[in-house]
RNA sequence: UGGGGUGUCGCCAAGCGGUAAGGCACGGGAUUUUGAUUCCCGCAUUCGUAGGUUCAAAUCCUGCCACCCCAGCCA
C-alpha cells in the first residue's frame, strides 16, 4: 500500500502503524470518527477536530463516521444533532455514516452485564458524596468501596434491578473494577453506568440506565471498527482507561487507538458550549446562530465563507502543544478568500453630498467586478456630478499623510475623475453639509490622457441621482459595539477568558438600505480610520448564500 | 506535594543527530481605478534552563524551571 506523506503528527503516527502492518488484517482501511455530543451548536473549534479527522479520512481514503455521542438525557436533543447535520453540510464535509451512540444501548448494556459476569464492574450503593470521598486525592490512594466484592450473581439481579427501574436516580451506580490506589484518578473504579429516570430524545423510556462517557466512548469506536479516535488533550488522562474498558470487553486486534491534539483556541472568542449555551437561554443573542456567535452557523452568518474556515485551521495546524491564535489569522483567510470571491460594489455610510460645479449631464463608467479575479465581467455604475461620499472621507482638519479630501485638496472619485474641493458648505449647526468640487476631464479613470492633475487618495461614491439603484447607497453594519453582550458579564462568565467574547468581529455583514444583507470586506481604510467610525471600501452581495 | 502532558521569532508551527521551513503580525520598497490587492525585500547565530555524550545536538542523556490536564453519577 501506498502510504500518503504526513501532514501532522498524528498521520505520521498512522503511518508508523501502516508500515509496521498493524492494518493489513483489514486491508489498511483506516476508520475515524467525529463524535460531537447533541447538546449545543458546533463552534470553530469543532471545525478543527472535524479537518483533523477528515483530513485523515480523505488522506487515507477511509472512512468516516459523524457519531452523536448522547450519552446524558438531560442534555440532548434534536435541535442539536439537526445543527451538527447543517453545519457539517454547510462546510462540505461528507461523512460516510450518520450514527448515535444511544444505538448501541442494547450492546453496551450486554457488554455490562458481560463485566458484571468476569468480575470486572460491581453495583455500588455509595453516595455520589461518599464515592467522591472515598476516591483519594492527587496524593492518596483511594479506599475501596464495602460494595467491591460483591458476587457476581448479587451485582447481576442489582444491575438488572435498576435498568427494571426500581431505583431512584442516584441510589446505585454500576463501576469498573479497577485499581483504587492507582496514580490515575479516572482508573480508581470509575462509574460506568448510572441511573436516570430521564427521557431520552431518542430513545424514550426505554431506559433509566445510561453509560458513561468513559465506557461508552471506547466501545462505540470498538463497535464501529474506528481504527483511531482522535479527540482533545484533555482526554489523555483518560486514555488507559479508554484501552481497558475496550481490552475487558474482548474486541480482537487491531483495537482502536486513541490520540489527543491541542483544541483551539483564538483571542478575544469564547470557545466552550457552556458558555455559549448561557449567552443563548439568558438572551444575551438572538441565538446559537447568532453573528456574533462564534458557533459555526453564527459565523455562516456573519458572512464568513467555509473555505476560509477551513483554511484557517489547515493553517493553524494540529499539535499538542496549548496554543492561542490570534484572531488576525482568522481574519487575515477570511480576507483571502473574500478577495477573491467577492463582486466588488462601492458604498457609503455616512454620507456627505459632493456637488461637482463644472460637470453637467450624465454617463455610465465600467467597473470591474472583482479586480481580483480574471475575467470577472464588468459592472456599470451611472455618474451625474452629484455624488455623496463618506464624512470621513473628508477632513477639515486633515491630519499629517491624509491621502483623502480635504478643502483645496484632490482626490480621485474611484472609477471617475480627480476632483479638487473648492468649499465646504456649512449648516446652521456649523456641519458640513456639502462640499463644492471642481473635476477635471482629463483625469477620467482609464484614459491615458496627459495631465498635471495628481491625487494621492481614491474614495468611494454614490452617484445622487442613480445611487440607489445603481450601487448601495447607505448601508449599515450588522454589528455594531453595543451589540455586544456586556464585559463585565463576559468576565463574570468567564474569568479567563481575554476581554471581550467574541471578539470585536470585523463587520462582514451589513445590511443596505433595501435591508438586502451585503458582505464587508475590511480594508486598508478600516484598518488605519478607525475613529471609531468604520469605514469599508467593498461591499459584496450575499443574497445567495445569506438565508436568515 | 501523585500521575499524565507541553515548552522552537510577538502569535501559530515545521524540524526526528549534520549546522533553524512556512503562515499570521510587523517594517521597508515598487505597481495601483479601494491607504486594499499584487509584487519584491527584511524579520530566531538560536530552539525553557543548566550540565553531559558526539567531529557535529532544537534533535540523544541527566538535573532543574515554567505552564496545562486529572479527585462529575458531564462529554
Amino acid at each position: 500500500m501506498k502510504i500518503p506523506e504526513a501532514t501532522n503528527f498524528i498521520e505520521q503516527f498512522i503511518n508508523e502503524e501502516l508500515a509496521a502492518g498493524k492494518f493489513e488484517a483489514n486491508g489498511n482501511k483506516i476508520h475515524v470518527r467525529f463524535p460531537p455530543e447533541p447538546n449545543g451548536y458546533l463552534h470553530i473549534g469543532h471545525v478543527k477536530a472535524m479537518c483533523i479527522n477528515f483530513g485523515v479520512k480523505e488522506r487515507y481514503d477511509g472512512t468516516l463516521n459523524l457519531r452523536m455521542d448522547d450519552t446524558n438525557p438531560a442534555k440532548e436533543d434534536y435541535e442539536y444533532v439537526n445543527s451538527i447535520v447543517d453545519a457539517l453540510k454547510w462546510l462540505g464535509f461528507e461523512y460516510d455514516k450518520l450514527v448515535f451512540a444511544s444505538d448501541y444501548y442494547d450492546k453496551l448494556y450486554e457488554i455490562a452485564e458481560k463485566y458484571i459476569i468476569d468480575g470486572n464492574a460491581y453495583v455500588c450503593d455509595l453516595s455520589a458524596e461518599e464515592i467522591t470521598a472515598t476516591r483519594g486525592t492527587l496524593t492518596e490512594a483511594g479506599t475501596p468501596s464495602p460494595y467491591r466484592n460483591r458476587s457476581a450473581e448479587e451485582n447481576l439481579k442489582l444491575f438488572r434491578e435498576m435498568k427494571a427501574g426500581i431505583y431512584p436516580d442516584g441510589s446505585r451506580v454500576l463501576r469498573a473494577k479497577i485499581d483504587m490506589s492507582s496514580p490515575n484518578i479516572n482508573m480508581r473504579d470509575p462509574v460506568i453506568y448510572r441511573i436516570a429516570h430521564v427521557e431520552h430524545y431518542r430513545t424514550g423510556n426505554k431506559w433509566c440506565v445510561y453509560p458513561m462517557y468513559d465506557f461508552a466512548h471506547p466501545l462505540s469506536d470498538a463497535i464501529e471498527g474506528i481504527t483511531h479516535s482522535l479527540c482533545s488533550l484533555e482526554f489523555e488522562n483518560h486514555r488507559p482507561l479508554y484501552d481497558w474498558v475496550i481490552e475487558k470487553a474482548g474486541f480482537p486486534a487491531p483495537v482502536p487507538r486513541q490520540i489527543e491534539f491541542a483544541r483551539l483556541n483564538i483571542t478575544n472568542m469564547l470557545m466552550s458550549k457552556r458558555y455559549l449555551k448561557k449567552l443563548v437561554d439568558e438572551g444575551f443573542v438572538r441565538g446559537w446562530d447568532d453573528p456574533r456567535m462564534p458557533t459555526i452557523m453564527g459565523l455562516k452568518n456573519r458572512g464568513v465563507p467555509p473555505t476560509a474556515l477551513k483554511k484557517f485551521c489547515t493553517d493553524v495546524g494540529v499539535a499538542k502543544a496549548y496554543s492561542v491564535v490570534n484572531q488576525a489569522q482568522l481574519d487575515s483567510c477570511i480576507r483571502d478568500e473574500l478577495n477573491e470571491t467577492a463582486e466588488r460594489a462601492m458604498a457609503v455610510i455616512n454620507p456627505l453630498k459632493l456637488t461637482i460645479t463644472n460637470y453637467s449631464g450624465e454617463e455610465e463608467l465600467v467597473f470591474e467586478k472583482n479586480p481580483a479575479k480574471e475575467n470577472s465581467g464588468v459592472r456599470k455604475v451611472k455618474f451625474t456630478g452629484n455624488v455623496y461620499i463618506d464624512r470621513d472621507d473628508f477632513s477639515e482638519n486633515p491630519p499629517p499623510k491624509y491621502k483623502r479630501l480635504y478643502l483645496g485638496g484632490t482626490v480621485r472619485l474611484k472609477g471617475a475623475y480627480i476632483v479638487r474641493c473648492d468649499e465646504a458648505v456649512k449648516d446652521d449647526s456649523g456641519e458640513v453639509c456639502e462640499l463644492k468640487c471642481t473635476y477635471f476631464p482629463e483625469t477620467k479613470s482609464g484614459s491615458n490622457a496627459e495631465t498635471t492633475v495628481k491625487a494621492k487618495g481614491v474614495v468611494q461614491w454614490v452617484d445622487a441621482l442613480y445611487g440607489a439603484d445603481a450601487e448601495f447607497r447607505r448601508y449599515q453594519p450588522l454589528l455594531k459595539d453595543e451589540d455586544y453582550p456586556d464585559q463585565d458579564y463576559a468576565e463574570r462568565l468567564n474569568k479567563d477568558s481575554e476581554k471581550s467574547f467574541f471578539g470585536k468581529a470585523e463587520p462582514y455583514l451589513a445590511e443596505s438600505a433595501d435591508g438586502t444583507p451585503f458582505q464587508l470586506m475590511r480594508t486598508g481604510y478600516y484598518k488605519k480610520c478607525t475613529d471609531g467610525g468604520l469605514l469599508l471600501s467593498e461591499i459584496v452581495s450575499l443574497k445567495d448564500s445569506f438565508n436568515k
